[in-house]
RNA sequence: CGGGGCGUAGCGCAGCCCGGUAGCGCGCCUGCUUUGGGAGCAGGAUGUCGUAGGUUCAAAUCCUAUCGCCCCGACCA
């Protein structure tokens, strides 16, 4: 993509709404554009990210077993009725009337349409463990959004149900989303601290959130020293996982707290996922259910599972930033590199430039090639900011030698080589 | 929902107290110079001063109402 041609309205100022680092970064990097409180326009390069990280879930969420489906954002009140949650849910829930009426409601969240969507044709026991995913957009009109896309009123959720004929098919969906959690969010380039967590409006027994830790975090969690030098590549390390104690503050009792206070640690954390076991907290009131073996009608065991997808952008954000700008990890990088043109003047440059723009597209880089006048410095300075995880930097070197200078963001180191090489160390 | 703050050019702000018809920086446009870390000079464009009433000869400024946005708290994924 040239850059000349594509939307990318960063600013140099900050912005003066934006208290947090990646709220600052999102607004700056021209990320995003506020519509409303709480409510985003996603701009071309904030899209991208978004993209790559709903790529990332789809991709682990298939092999997971998980089926994808795309639910309304609109849903009848009338289904909120029968599980009693019309009222309970608050006035978080955005309802209003259409011409005949009718109450409607923009969903916060899925498990009783699902649950008529499971029940309208699962009926026997051959047909499950099922579980079912999407990823769309929730409204939770929060008293206060705040944070920028961390804590919007709209934000892009992935929610997954599982269906199950006993407990024991239940509790191995559970663990098994478990365990894909900690895959996803490690691919993101993030640790997640799976803690014992309060189930809330979602309901249930069995419930687990996943923080990542971030001084901007909004949860307060007490976790196993431990945690922190966990090898995720190691496959027993889910054994570990769920051996070491960590909950959030609400859960966490110093008295019964089994870890000694010399291995515990306090910390601040950005929930970015979200998992509950309910059993038949909906499939009863819904009536779901199913045929066992031995011809009995029971209702159907479910869980919920939910990710932030939009808040992810920002949680990774606080994760991976200086004072420059963005740190984007490779896997949910809007592009994997930037070509700065430090020499616009210079014909030569800009045909050099130019072959290594379309010789990377060749290679299947998604790269960002800043075409356009500006000067070096604004050039440089605006590719840290918006963070892609390479610059190509083409200058004297590049006409003379055919030599290219290539930036790391995430450390700054530089390297000076051929494109060749370069495409070879990035195949690597 | 309680407490606080702010709405003036695309962005950041001054002007308001003490009414006299709007300004600064960045950005944008033109020209010349410049060209490896957000350039310099010269010229230029851009405003229903959030909205609606009111007071006044005259309102960005004073009064009333209203809408929006932000912060702290409580609440929440």
């Amino acid at each position: 993509m040239r850059l000349s041609h594509f939307y990318l309205p960063t600013q140099k100022e900050t912005p003066s709404d934006a208290q947090i680092a990646s709220h600052r970064l999102m607004l700056k990097a021209g990320m995003v554009y506020q519509s409303s409180a709480g409510i985003y326009t996603w701009l071309p390069l904030g899209l991208r990210v978004l993209r790559k990280i709903e790529n990332i879930i789809n991709e682990e969420m298939d092999a997971a077993g998980c089926q994808e489906v795309l639910m309304p954002t609109i849903q009848s009140a009338e289904l909120w009725q029968k599980s009693g949650r019309l009222d309970s849910y608050g006035k978080e829930m955005l309802k209003f009337k259409d011409r005949h009426d009718r109450e409607l409601l923009y969903g916060p969240t899925n498990e009783e349409l699902i649950t008529e969507v499971f029940s309208q044709h699962i009926k026997s026991y051959r047909d499950i463990p099922k579980n079912l995913y999407q990823i769309q957009w929730k409204f939770r009109d929060e008293i206060r959004p705040r944070f920028g896309v961390m804590r919007g009123r709209e934000f892009l959720m992935k929610d997954a149900y599982s269906f199950d004929i006993d407990y024991e098919g239940a509790k191995k969906s559970y663990w098994r989303m478990y365990q894909t959690y900690l895959k996803i969010f490690k691919r993101m380039g993030l640790t997640a601290i799976p803690v014992r967590a309060d189930s809330g409006a979602i309901g249930g027994d069995m419930s687990h959130e996943f923080q990542i830790l971030a001084p901007a975090g909004e949860s307060s969690l007490y976790y196993e020293v431990a945690f922190e030098s966990l090898d995720f590549d190691d496959p027993n390390v889910m054994d570990e996982v769920v051996r070491l104690y960590a909950a959030v503050d609400e859960k966490h009792d110093p008295q019964s707290c089994p870890v000694p206070p010399h291995q515990l640690k306090q910390s601040k954390g950005i929930e970015v996922g979200h998992i509950f076991y309910f059993g038949s907290k909906y499939s009863e009131p819904l009536g779901a259910k199913v045929m066992t073996p031995s011809g009995q009608l029971v209702n159907v065991e479910m869980g919920s599972y939910g990710i932030g997808v939009s808040r992810l952008v920002g949680a990774i954000i606080e994760a991976n930033f200086d004072g420059e700008g963005i740190k984007w990890p490779d896997p949910v990088a809007p592009f994997q590199v930037g070509i700065v043109n430090a020499k616009t003047h210079d014909p030569k440059a800009v045909a050099f430039a130019d072959a290594v723009y379309e010789k990377l597209k060749e290679a299947g880089v998604e790269t960002l090639y800043d075409d356009t006048d500006e000067r070096p410095g604004a050039k440089f300075a605006n590719m840290d900011l918006i963070g892609l995880p390479w610059q190509v930097i083409v200058g004297a070197k590049a006409v003379e030698k055919g030599i290219i200078e290539i930036k790391r963001r995430s450390d700054g180191t530089r390297q000076e080589l051929d494109l060749t090489s370069f495409i070879n160390q990035l195949a690597a």
